[in-house]
DNA sequence: TTTTAACATTAGGATCACCTCACACCCGCT
DNA sequence: AGCGGGTGTGAGGTGATCCTAATGTTAAAA
């Protein structure tokens, strides 16, 4: 029997490969967002073939990972679950820690949190945590798993927002984060958890919404600013 | 084509997968006792059956990794050296961060690195040394590649060590922190680095060598002392 | 309702990386 | 000379991933 090819890591399960925990973590972030997780969507988001998400999927199932619903939707089973989980807690940890500790920024952070989070341990995960001091959120402002949240607000997507309505933006989805070029547009925008937009203008017709933040306009198509949630203070 | 199975990298070279980089660091770090690197040392030390060492020479081969010397010694390229100066630079980087800012001991620091290295970008490598403050070694006494290294003393393996003299540790060599139960041993009787060793007795009859350290007794075979080097103050 | 665009899947390959079994060397020593 | 241990290989498998090309399937549009 092979070695399950790279097995980065020995937990959470110590037999999911890092591509598993790839897919189950993208599964988790994509449902996130309200709507029904397809493959299709699966394939885009991680840029790989149809058929391979087909294969793949067949694999999570037979493993106990993920159940196909109705219409195709793919559902985390509670094991399935617990793994993504494990995996957007170390990712989002990580995140902080490049930021915060050695100073990268979102993207590269981002980029460099995915590929570490395959390796890190419970034990380091653990030290990790309390060295940075339990934080709540990653830069992005998504929620660590485990750790206390604060939350107090209903936050909505952006593309959401009436027109002349200020709002807080709460996070960037780990959806808009697989986009290098959008998160580096965001990031030189100052669009970032905390900061005050004022909602210039919606317009639909052109699917684009434009918001005011310090005197600066910033213009985003409405796919892009469905990953971005917000709130009303 | 596939995607070279875990690319937990883009770099030291965008296309070397963790297993490469694992078989390099392991040829580098044999080669440094001296001894020819044989097939059947690499698969004794990484735990692998010898035909899955032959098929990996190959392929290392292939791509200009390493080349086969006289008497089937790998010798690698400076393709090859490149990659596993890298790796144990890595390796010995983040086993500094693991022990030091972290706290973890030992025997886990090592196992830790060996997975996380993989995961180890040029960008955060470098954040990571300077927050360490350039560490010339790592918590085992090896070497960090690329460090100002203030050798000024001619170590020796601890089994050539004469009877009645005084040692100082130098390092535990990568070989032998392979062997998590010998480094746990190490650990427990206070065998690291700085600390000093007065050889009792050598008995290559028996093939143990015993060493006194602040009254404490401690015995070695001689395959384990010598993946220890020491130094004569 | 029919057409079509979006999705999913089958079929056929590739590569990497391991394994077991079996056989072929080579070298020193009886 | 010849045997045995340490070594290296060939043969034949397994399994995880991923790809392209072609083929179903379905669900949204016209």
């Amino acid at each position: 029997m092979a070695k399950t090819t790279t097995r980065a890591n020995p937990a959470p399960n110590n037999s999911t490969t890092a591509s598993v925990q790839d897919y189950l973590a993208a599964i988790y972030d994509l449902a996130s967002s309200g709507k029904p997780v397809i493959g299709a969507r699966l394939a885009k988001h991680m840029g790989i073939s149809a058929p391979a998400v087909t294969e793949s999927i067949q694999r999570l199932s037979r493993g106990g990972y993920v159940k196909v619903g109705p219409g195709k939707a793919l559902i985390l089973t509670p094991k399935g679950r617990e793994i993504a989980e494990v995996m957007a807690r170390r990712h989002r940890l990580l995140e902080r820690w490049l930021t915060d500790s050695l100073g990268l920024n979102w993207t590269d952070a981002h980029e460099e949190a995915h590929r570490l989070e395959h390796a890190l341990s419970p034990r380091v995960e653990e030290r990790l945590a309390e060295m940075l001091g339990m934080p709540s959120t990653c830069p992005h402002g998504n929620p660590i798993p485990g750790m206390a949240k604060p939350r107090k607000v209903e936050p909505f997507p952006l593309a959401q927002a009436k027109e002349g309505v200020t709002v807080v933006v709460e996070r960037i989805t780990e959806e808009a984060e697989a986009d290098k070029k959008l998160l580096e547009h965001l990031w030189r925008n100052d669009v970032r958890p905390g900061r005050r937009l004022t909602i210039v203008e919606v317009a639909p017709w052109a699917g684009t919404i434009t918001a005011a933040s310090n005197g600066q306009r910033i213009a985003l198509g409405l796919p892009a600013a469905a990953k971005i949630w917000v709130y009303i203070e």
